[in-house]
DNA sequence: CGCTCATGTTAACAGCATAAACATGTGGAG
DNA sequence: CTCCACATGTTTATGCTGTTAACATGAGCG
């Protein structure tokens, strides 16, 4: 079995998330292909409103022909849901930096929140990817995938920034308002429905208020 | 001037927003296929998850050739277009309706925000469409467009269900922070990360507390 | 040394959006 | 009533895309 190309395993490669380190174990012809086509995938959407990626075009940018990528990638979606996972995986790294540089609890929330909104203004197309792709693979594939893991536990890292006075349902309520309230002030600035302005996003995620009064 | 195709006009048809009629003023050698285009197009793209729609797919189910649709519309973009102010209209109207049944302004926003959620789980390629297309109007063309027109009523009608207790930015801060969790939430189930629970969906609606003490 | 298999290339196919040239029939002008 | 013009629709063609199949290459191992 070992690597088949069909699930999406990063950690194969030398950490991509930090950087390119360039050649290390796996170098044939061309030299840990697959590692450098994420990165320069990543590269070349980064600097997009709308994740639009040609395998053509990238492999043009590789300096590889147009179908060396289906050596690695069993298909474009494959290529896309490596670097969604890289762009979750960016997007973890910083909400854990903003989480742990809070203080007490309800400025962590503010906090992690307005860096969530953030970090979507400042990679547009890596948010829109992220969201784009998790939908569809647990829907078609069996294996859960490390999308879905990561995932979950920017799901487990919302939930535990809810204060410890709720229980239960208080609690999964207060969560979901939480994402819904960054993602959504997000996706409306990506759409330019919102102007960004840094201030008044720390406002509206400050004006959730978790702890008085819930409903009903 | 008159209708020369490159503006977006629904109201030059007979009111599409209702269904489609036949033939009344315009029927040609196909019989207005502007306007059945656009039914056509609707109905095609109201079963899909995301809005993918193909020129000569259209085309095809219509009976006419693959490039009959570029005597109404310019490219496929201004197609996507005239969908996407269709489905805003239709958004608007389902909004409108949620409104006039509320009894107070409270009980309003929640019906207003639940309905939002609603319907865009029930058309969740016509909310993407609309927030897709609507970010790249104002930015290429310096027609305003009818399109941004219909959004700023629909901006409007979120800012007037806020309490009027408050006053200049407090109501400014509260509609973002509405109108960011309505469509947070939204897209977080349309992106399947939330499943849809109605019962959920309101009390999470119902969870924004505006009127008691705000930021700062 | 030579085989094997992962990797990369070339050629080909179907589909797409789009443009240009051509065909057709409707509505208005004479 | 005739005829022309122009809106509408078709045919053909171009260049893009993702994807497959057949072929080439060279690294690593027995």
């Amino acid at each position: 079995m070992s690597v088949k190309g069909n699930s999406v395993n990063i950690k194969d490669s030398p950490e991509l998330s930090g950087k390119v380190s360039g050649k290390s174990s796996g170098a044939y012809h061309h030299g840990d292909l697959r590692a450098t086509a994420i990165a320069a995938g990543m590269t070349r959407i980064a600097d997009m409103a709308h994740p639009d990626l040609g395998l053509r075009a990238l492999a043009r940018e590789l300096g590889v022909s147009a179908t060396a990528l289906y050596r690695h990638f069993p298909n474009k979606d494959a290529l896309l849901d490596a670097l969604a996972l890289e762009a979750l995986n960016r997007l973890g790294i910083s909400q854990s930096e903003a989480a742990q540089a809070a203080s007490d609890v309800r400025e962590g929330f503010v906090d992690v929140g307005v860096t969530y909104v953030q970090w979507s203004v400042e990679n547009p197309a890596l948010v829109r990817l992220i969201y784009d792709r998790v939908g569809k693979v647990d829907l078609e594939t069996d294996d859960p995938s490390e999308m879905g893991e990561a995932f979950l536990q920017l799901r487990k890292g919302i939930t535990a920034l809810m204060p410890d006075t709720m229980s239960g349902e208080q609690r999964t309520v207060a969560a979901l308002h939480a994402w819904s309230l960054v993602h959504g002030l997000a996706m409306l600035i990506l759409d330019g429905q919102v102007e960004y302005d840094p201030q008044m996003v720390r406002k509206v995620v400050e004006s959730a208020e978790f702890g008085s009064k819930n409903s009903g």
